[in-house]
DNA sequence: TCCACGTTTTAAAACGTTTGCAATCGGACT
DNA sequence: AGTCCGATTGCAAACGTTTTAAAACGTGGA
């Protein structure tokens, strides 16, 4: 507002503003004189274009939109500050600005989603954290509008742009990490909920297990509703005050290997001599934590950079066939895990 | 885009835009039976207003902008996430949205927030984490731009909105309570850096030292450069191994008192019962790093949503006068704070 | 001198709203 | 019946850009 227009600056320059308008844009059929004067006028005037007016007549926004995933009163990682971070930085290299959608109290997901799409007020969106059948990706499709799922589904018929964290790859890590260690009775503290992650982490971990081909190896799962506390405390203790309990408990992420540590050492157990455990996300309390944990560094910032690349060139390019990526996670390790007790290897 | 424009909502109804265009805003110039009618054609097609056209003749965005504060590649803590999710709970409630901007490599963060401001996409901007002198503040204020600032200045001259955490009154409270369990020997582990919230923290303490007037309290200060860990931690063990040791040391936020926290059960100290130590913030590590530790919860979700708020209103009544607001922290009271070691009460 | 042609610039339409002002429509009053 | 007035509605300008189509301008060849 009270910004230079471009009509003002084209009065000053006696010029009309069609030509002023190509001139910044770089349009070569205006001869380069004229070109070098208006971009140092420009500049010296501090002009700055009006973005609705752009965006009215062009039909872009610049703009990439995300819808802030609902979450619970209490509960909030570094997820949210780290993606939106990284993708604040993927999106300024290509000259795009990020615009953030709240769910009122009222009001669904998909409808803040649908009114950020038609408003025009985005050239794409990012979507977090995708669920089992996913409502937005649905609409998104149906709309063929420019977007990039994070996370994708376990239907892979469905296909559209997706990026995520390669975590079957990473829990067949922790696998045989700890199988090389000597463990062989393993416990798995997972969720009772239909989340895609959930199954991709289970079934990289069942994988490793079976590529092993060792009869001897036993695997105890225990679960829980997500955000469930006194559920999941119940769960960990189920495997760990278990007749023969495990020697290694993952986690299906960090805050689960974290109540694994907490109850392991309320039972009088000390990590990693009589338990190992291990997460996956690398959440900040996972190295404060004693003795620290050993997880996976699900490389977030990382990963949401990399969507912003994938969301404009989808954007500019529109392809036809869909682009995925897996981001590897890093094993992190700490001192949660080491080998196998020795009274039970003697067993 | 491709959504039904006004026009083409007008024709179905055969009734001119401005019609509809008023019917929809509700203007009571419109007959009643009219807007209803409209309202629910609207409702029926799926009309969404085109934003870009929306802003250029009104002139508002109904964007609040915010430029994400440089940060180090490394750290990234729940202090965005947090803030970000509380200023899109508050602006929602006003209808409004959030547009984020990233600072460039090569650019300066006053230069991206200059082109927020004059391209004319934010009505009002949000600017977090005051320093000593802000260069963004000036721009602002010269430019006569709404504004609410996460934090203040020390220099009270100038005047502006903002809301900051009562930081000095934490710190005071941190004094008292632990003066009440008998400690007269306090360390502070500070920064160097002349940051505001350092000055108020410190004042905070002093202050309610020189409000109880009794001459045997000590305070020792060991200050180190905000991301140096090697000076950290040498600043830390400089108190911890002092040939008088503080029998309480509090940090000047979380990191620091974990790392005190950290070094005290190097040293083969027990906390709370060698050691006292309280930290502010209230980051998700304090609850997990054994036994849990004693700080302050700074509300920073709270504190976002407040100042969306306060912006909504600074931009619709321009008011004369700035409004400021403090938050109290809340003490979080956890294992790592007791009463004052028995050896020493002796001396 | 005039024409044709490539280069450069201008004029004007379009994007989808909001809003000031004029026009229309009924009915009430003279 | 003619006026006037309030309640509704329609018309058209305006917001600041981009972009299409056409105009202006030189320049060199005929």
């Amino acid at each position: 507002m009270a910004g230079l227009t471009l009509r003002e600056l084209a009065a000053r320059l006696d010029i009309s503003v069609g030509t002023v308008s190509r001139a910044l844009s770089g349009d070569t059929a205006i001869a380069l004189k004229t070109r070098e004067r208006v971009t140092e006028a420009a500049k010296q005037y501090g002009y700055v274009p009006n973005m609705a007016a752009r965006q009215l007549v062009s039909g872009r926004s610049g703009f990439v939109g995300f819808v802030i995933p609902v979450r619970g009163p209490n509960f909030i990682d570094s997820y949210l500050g780290e993606f939106l971070t990284g993708l604040g930085e993927g999106l300024v290299e290509h000259g795009m600005d990020l615009f953030i959608a709240t769910v009122p109290a009222g009001r669904s997901e998909l409808s803040v989603l649908r009114h950020v799409v038609e408003s025009g007020r985005a050239d794409g969106v990012v979507v977090p954290r995708i669920g089992e059948a996913d409502e937005r990706l649905a609409y998104l499709l149906d709309r063929n509008f420019p977007f990039v799922a994070h996370g994708r589904m376990l239907d892979s018929s469905a296909s559209f742009n997706w990026l995520d964290a390669d975590s079957n790859a990473a829990f067949s890590e922790a696998f045989d990490l700890l199988y090389d260690l000597g463990h062989r009775h393993f416990g798995l503290v997972s969720i009772s909920d239909p989340m895609t992650f959930r199954h991709l982490r289970e079934r990289g971990l069942r994988d490793a297990i079976a590529r092993r081909g060792d009869p001897n190896v036993i695997l105890d799962v225990a679960s829980a509703p997500r955000f469930d506390r006194g559920a999941t405390v119940a769960a960990v203790n189920s495997l760990i005050h278990a007749e023969r309990r495990p020697t290694a408990i993952i986690g299906l992420f960090d805050e689960l290997a974290l109540t694994i540590m907490e109850e392991a050492s309320r039972a009088g157990l000390s990590i990693p001599r009589d338990l190992s455990v291990v997460g996956f996300d690398n959440i900040t309390a996972a190295a404060y934590a004693p003795p620290g944990l050993t997880t996976f560094e699900a490389r977030t910032r990382d990963s949401a950079r990399e969507i912003a690349g994938m969301l404009v060139s989808v954007i500019e390019k529109k392809p036809v066939t869909p682009v995925t990526k897996l981001i590897a996670p890093k094993l992190v390790a700490r001192a949660s895990h080491g080998p196998v007790p020795e009274t039970v290897r003697k067993l």
